[in-house]
DNA sequence: CGCTTTTGTTGAACGCGTTCAAAACGGCGC
DNA sequence: GCGCCGTTTTGAACGCGTTCAACAAAAGCG
C-alpha cells in the first residue's frame, strides 16, 4: 500500500524548476511536522526522539539524517513564530503611522505570536542562552532571523511619521531588538494568567522607551546619549565573529 | 586498610555541638569537592556522575543521596563565586565613599570572580535561564543569594556620600542588580581575549548608569522617574511567587 | 545488650539522545 | 538487463543522567 506512493507525485517537467524535492523533503517535512505536533502535545521533555519516529513512520537514525538534534527541531519551531510574528507586524505597520503605535502593536503582535508556545517557553530560551546551540541569538545559524528582527525595527522607525536625528535613526532598531529580547525574558519567567504583566510591562516599558527617545532629542541630553550609542557601537561585532560578517 | 578510617575521627564531645556531621557530611564535601575539580578539569558537559562518583570513591547513587541532580552540583559553583564576590565587594566598600568608585569596584570584583569559570558560564546560564531550574535568578532556591546580592547594592548605594531622592534609593538596588545580569549575560557571549569587552562595556554603562541617577534628580525628568519607579514595583513580585514571600 | 528507626550506600536497570556501519533505494550510463 | 554511485534508511549499540529496591551502618532506646 505505502510502495504505491512513490510516483503518486506530480512528475516535475523536466528542468522547470530547480526541485529540491530529492524526495527527502517529503520525509524531512513528515519528521518536522511531526515533531511540532508531538512538542506540543506532550511538551518537549516529554517527547522522544523514538516518539516522534515511531509516529512519523521512520527509523530514528532517520531523523538525525535530516536534523543535527533535537534542539535543531525547536529551531523550526522559533523561526515558524518569527515568520508569523513579521506577517502580523506587516499588518501593522501598513495600518499605524504614530511611532507609538507602530512599536506597540508590534511589540503586541510578539506577545500574541508566541502565546500558544509559552508552555515550553523555558525549554527554546535555555537553550538559546546556551552559547553553543543554534538557538542563541547571537550565534551564526540565526543570524538571518536576528537581522530580519532588527530590520522589522528599523521599518517601525523610519515609515513612522515622527522624525528622529540620523544617529538615532541608524542605532535605534538595534537597541529596540535588545529591548524586546528583555521583554521576551520577563514574558518568558511570567507566571500570570495570560501573561498579563508581561503584556502590562511592555505597554508601559513602550511608552517609557518613547518618552526615552523623544527626551533625547533634546540638546542638552545629546553628550549622553552620543556616549550611549558611542558605546554600543563599539561593543557591537564583538560578542559573536557572526554580528558583522 | 581504609576500614579503620571510621574511627579515626575526633569522637564528639557529647552535646557540646549539635554536631552536623552526621558522618554524612564528609561523604556530601568529598563529592562536591571531587564534582568541582572535575568540572574545572574536564569542563561540565564532559564530566560525568559515573566519573564522579568513581573519583570520589562511592556508588553513582549515593551522589544522588545528596544532590539532587548533576545540575545542583553547579549551583555550588554559583554560591561559591557568590560568595567570593561578597568578599571582595565588601573590601570595597569599606575604602571607597564615591558611588562611582564603589559601583565600579562591585562590578569590577563580579568580573573578576567569575573569570575563572567563563570556561563553562554557557552551561551555568543556559540552565540558569530555565525557569525549572533551581540555578533560576528567579527561582525559590536562589533566593537568598538574590537577595543578598540585592542587598549589596542596596549598600553601594546607602553607603556612599551621594545622597539621592527616598524612592529612587528604594528601587535603585533592584535595577542595579537588574543590570549587573545585562552586564554578565553580556560576558557569557563575549569572546574576547580577557573579556576585555565586557569589562570596556561595564565601565562605560556604569558612568552612564550614573550619569541617568543624576539626571533624574532634576524635577522636570521627575514624572518620567515616578512611572519607571511605578512600573519596576508593580511588576515585582510577579513572575515567580518566589519574589516576595 | 538487642531492638527499632533513621541515615547512608550500593549497583543493576531504565529510558533517553545520539552514532554508525551496513543495507536499501533510485537514477544513469551502458 | 547490469553495474555504479550518491542519497536515503535502518536499527543495534553506546554512554549518559537518573531511579530504585535492597542492603548496611549508625543512632536512639529500653
Amino acid at each position: 500500500m505505502e510502495d504505491v506512493v512513490k510516483t503518486a507525485e506530480a512528475p516535475v517537467p523536466a528542468g522547470a524548476v530547480k526541485t529540491k524535492t530529492r524526495k527527502g523533503e517529503q520525509t524531512r517535512a513528515q519528521i518536522l511536522d511531526t515533531a511540532l505536533r508531538l512538542f506540543l502535545e506532550r511538551g518537549y521533555e516529554e517527547t522522544t526522539m523514538r516518539g516522534i519516529a515511531e509516529e512519523a513512520g521512520v527509523a530514528v537514525g532517520n531523523a538525525y539524517y535530516y536534523f543535527k538534534s533535537k534542539e535543531h527541531l525547536i529551531q523550526a519551531f522559533y523561526e515558524r513564530t518569527h515568520h508569523e510574528h513579521l506577517a502580523a507586524s506587516r499588518e501593522v505597520l501598513a495600518r499605524e503611522r504614530g511611532l507609538r503605535e507602530r512599536l506597540l502593536g508590534v511589540m503586541r503582535a510578539k506577545l500574541d505570536t508566541i502565546a500558544p508556545y509559552h508552555q515550553f517557553a523555558g525549554i527554546l530560551f535555555k537553550t538559546a542562552a546556551d552559547p553553543k546551540s543554534p538557538l542563541n541569538p547571537f550565534s551564526e545559524e540565526s543570524l538571518p532571523v536576528r537581522q530580519q528582527a532588527t530590520d522589522l525595527f528599523a521599518e517601525v522607525v523610519t515609515g513612522s511619521d515622527t522624525r528622529l536625528t540620523a544617529e538615532l535613526t541608524a542605532e535605534l532598531p538595534n537597541l529596540l531588538w535588545i529591548y524586546h529580547m528583555g521583554i521576551i525574558l520577563y514574558w518568558i519567567h511570567d507566571k500570570s494568567p495570560g501573561s498579563e504583566k508581561s503584556y502590562r510591562l511592555m505597554e508601559r516599558s513602550v511608552k517609557l522607551v518613547l518618552r526615552l527617545v523623544s527626551l533625547f532629542q533634546f540638546p542638552l541630553l545629546r553628550p549622553f546619549l552620543r556616549e550611549l550609542l558611542g558605546m554600543v557601537a563599539d561593543l557591537r561585532g564583538g560578542t559573536q565573529e557572526g554580528l558583522r560578517p
